[in-house]
DNA sequence: TCTTAATTAAGAATCTTTCTTATTTGAAGA
DNA sequence: TCTTCAAATAAGAAAGATTCTTAATTAAGA
C-alpha cells in the first residue's frame, strides 16, 4: 500500500531532522533508501529495498543498504519485525503465552497473563484474513543487560559489526 | 529455564501421539531433537539445538535439524518467533501499531486499535527488564492465500524446499 | 522377516550477511 | 567558494546460514 504524498513528505521531514540532530551525514544513498522504505507500508524485505533503490541509483551496493538500515534502526527511524541480527528461535510451548525479547542480547522469555490471553483481535485485523494465533511481543532491555554493559549476547554466535560511535548533539 | 520432569514427560507423550497420527516416522533423531527443544523454555536457536543434540548423537547432520524443526512446525509441535523462512522486514511507521502476518505468504500488514494501543504490560513482563515497546502480533492465513492455492509468496525470493505430502490419518 | 518409501548423512551449492580496503564525499570552517 | 578530513561508499572477499543432491540406511506395515 503506497503512502500518500503528504504523509511521505512529513516522514521525509522527520528523517532529515533526525539525521541532522544525530550528527550523521546526509547522503543521496541514505535519502533514497529512506524514501524507498517509507514509500509503502508493505514492510519490505531488505532485498526488495535494495532492488528498488538500484532502479534509481544503479551504483548502490548491497552492503550500503545493510549498513544504512541498521543505522536507521539505531536512530529509531525504522523498526524491524524481529531483532536484527537474530535467527529464528523455536518454542515447544504450544499453550497461549507471550514474549519478552531483549533488544540487546536477544534473551527471549515467556510470560503469561489472563487478561492478555483473552485478548480480542480487532475487526481491523480480522478483515485481513483468518486468525490462527495472537500474542503480545514486548521489547526492552533485560535486567542483565541493564546491569552489565558487558553481558554476552545470548545464543548469538556472530558479533555485531563495529560501528563508529554516534555523536549526539544537544 | 529447564522444564520439570513431569512436564517434559507430558510433552513427549504429546509429541509421540502427533507423530503417530500424522503418519510420519518416529526416528531417534526426531525424538532427540524434540527432547532438546522441549527441555527448556529458552527458545533456543537452531544452532543451539544442533550443538546439544550432537553432544548425545554425534552423527546428526545440520540438515536433519533444519528439516526436522520445519516438520515440527508443520505438525504444530513447535512455533517459531518469526515465520520461517523469512527475512527481517522493515517498518518506517514509528507510531504505535500492530501486525498481521500471513503464515503462508509472509504478507505483513499494519493495523491499529485504540484498545490494543493502550495495552497494559503485565508485571510478569515488567519483571524481566525495562519496556521499550509492546505490540500484538496476529498470525493467520491471509484472504489471498485462502482464496488462491497458488498465490505467490510475497517478498520471498527463495522457494520452499519440496516436501513429501503428509499422509494425514483419521 | 521382507519390502519399500521415508529418512538420513555428507558434502556441495546457494544465498545472506559482514568485513576489508581503497576511494570518494558531505559538511564544517577558513 | 575552497579546503580539509572524518565519515561514508563501492567492490569484492570472506564468513555464515540454509537448502539441495545423492547414495545409503531404516522405520514400520505387510
Amino acid at each position: 500500500m503506497t503512502r500518500s504524498r503528504t504523509e511521505l513528505k512529513k516522514m521525509l521531514g522527520h528523517f532529515k531532522a533526525v539525521v541532522r540532530s544525530a550528527g550523521v551525514k546526509m547522503t543521496p544513498q541514505r535519502l533514497e533508501i529512506y524514501r524507498e522504505t517509507a514509500r509503502t507500508d508493505d514492510h519490505p524485505a531488505l532485498e526488495t529495498i535494495y532492488r528498488n533503490v538500484r532502479a534509481k541509483m544503479p551504483g548502490v551496493s548491497l552492503d550500503t543498504v545493510y549498513r544504512t538500515l541498521d543505522l536507521f534502526r539505531e536512530l529509531g527511524l525504522v523498526s524491524t519485525l524481529r531483532p536484527l541480527p537474530d535467527r529464528a528461535r523455536f518454542d515447544a510451548n504450544t499453550t497461549p503465552h507471550h514474549h519478552y525479547i531483549c533488544t540487546r542480547c536477544g534473551l527471549t522469555r515467556d510470560f503469561t497473563d489472563p487478561k492478555l490471553d483473552s485478548l480480542k483481535v480487532p475487526s481491523a485485523a480480522r478483515a485481513l484474513g483468518c486468525i490462527e494465533s495472537a500474542h503480545v511481543e514486548v521489547r526492552g532491555l533485560c535486567t542483565a543487560c541493564a546491569n552489565d554493559k558487558n553481558t554476552k549476547p545470548t545464543d548469538r554466535t556472530r558479533s555485531r559489526r563495529t560501528k563508529p560511535k554516534l555523536k549526539r548533539r544537544d
